[in-house]
DNA sequence: TTGTGTGAATCCCTTCACAGCG
DNA sequence: CGCTGTGAAGGGATTCACACAA
């Protein structure tokens, strides 16, 4: 149970939830892994084996029951509670992302904003008012802040990164394009949009290589 | 040269890319794998694995010259020609998009803007007039679209999909949360904001359970 | 001496194949 | 029978270690 389990399992786990989430709606009670795998684009030993890393799940000859191995699942990923997320950065993407509905819907509830911006500080997101980056750490620490989305321009990043760490973070999802520095226990996850086109224009230009060669 | 070059091994190239033209700015015009590494967060044998699946561009003894590799690695990501964007979805992600500056820095430009909303349809981005989903196809024709970006809620995404995919476009950056069918000759990209929530929450998690166990 | 380029070794992840349970 | 759970096999990717070039 506390073996070394891959990114990949998890980030496939997250996607088997969410299509069971998708089954129980449409009142399916039960699902093979074969059947989970044609919708999931990915292969019934795969499954199998990415559900066996946490338990036996499954009933021989029948498949998994929807609504158990999605609780199930739930729990694994740490969504059986809520966290309270910081927004860091009001600009364009921190107010895509605040008003993005899936997070709420999975629990993730964005409790704070904070802006170095004097226009922005003290308007108010819904429930939430903004806060200016000077308050960055009582920010957080009032208001209990599990996790940070870093939504702020490249420079002066890794300051702020440095802050949110001092002041108890230990989950950050980093939208800024560059490489950044924590402590071993602090997570974080880079979200680098221009690294995910430069992935695609190679792809583009190889297709385009091989069929002018072949 | 043409032999499978792995997904994870173009991403570093990319941070690499992005490293070097740092370096460039700073005008320094040599670095070794190891200062790399330091700075990018990988393994020096690492870096050097991935520059020689492309050929050899160092020096032994002395390192790279920053300028060369950073041209060399343009090439070989498809760098060093402009690609035709077109943003499918006017709304908060699709505006964020729009505006982030380094799409246009790295030769990323929105030629066309696309959405369903009759409110906004017609409205000026800049130099760009959105245009209705009725015409999606003869705008990607019309503007030699190379790559489509996603960012249309979740319902009938599929079916934007199918459409893009006929009118010819090979490439697709996709920000909807949910798994798309596209023929082999498509290349596509997720970006999934909760999975990387998902994903760190576990790790959130799991570190937790560790601590109180040991 | 320094630092690249690269076979060899290692590690990790995926796929296979089948025993075993319902 | 049908489908899970899993050891074993296979295939990739990362790391090691060193010959070699500047």
């Amino acid at each position: 149970m506390s073996q070394k389990i891959s990114d990949s399992t998890i980030r496939r786990l997250s996607v088997y939830l969410r299509l069971l989430e998708d089954l129980e709606k449409a009142g399916t009670a039960t699902v093979s892994s074969g059947e989970m795998a044609r919708r999931s684009g990915t292969t019934a030993a795969q499954i199998r084996k990415d559900l066996s890393l946490f338990g036996s799940f499954g009933k021989r000859g029948m498949g998994y029951a929807v609504a158990e191995l999605a609780q199930s699942l739930r729990r694994i990923l740490g969504l059986s509670r809520p966290w309270r997320v910081a927004l860091i950065g009001a600009g364009r993407i921190g107010s895509a992302l605040f008003a993005y509905p899936n997070f709420a819907s999975r629990g993730f509830h964005i409790v704070a904003v904070v802006d170095n911006d004097p226009e922005k500080v003290g308007k108010r997101w819904g429930s939430v008012t903004i806060r200016p980056e000077s308050e960055l750490e009582a920010t957080i620490r009032e208001e209990n802040v599990d996790i940070v989305v870093l939504a702020v321009p490249a420079h002066a990043v890794q300051d702020v990164v440095d802050r949110v760490v001092r002041a108890g973070v230990r989950g950050i999802l980093n939208f800024a394009p560059m490489p950044l520095k924590v402590p071993r226990h602090v997570r974080i996850k880079d979200v680098n949009l221009v690294i995910e086109l430069e992935a695609l224009t190679y792809a583009l230009i190889k297709e385009t290589e091989l069929n002018e060669a072949g």
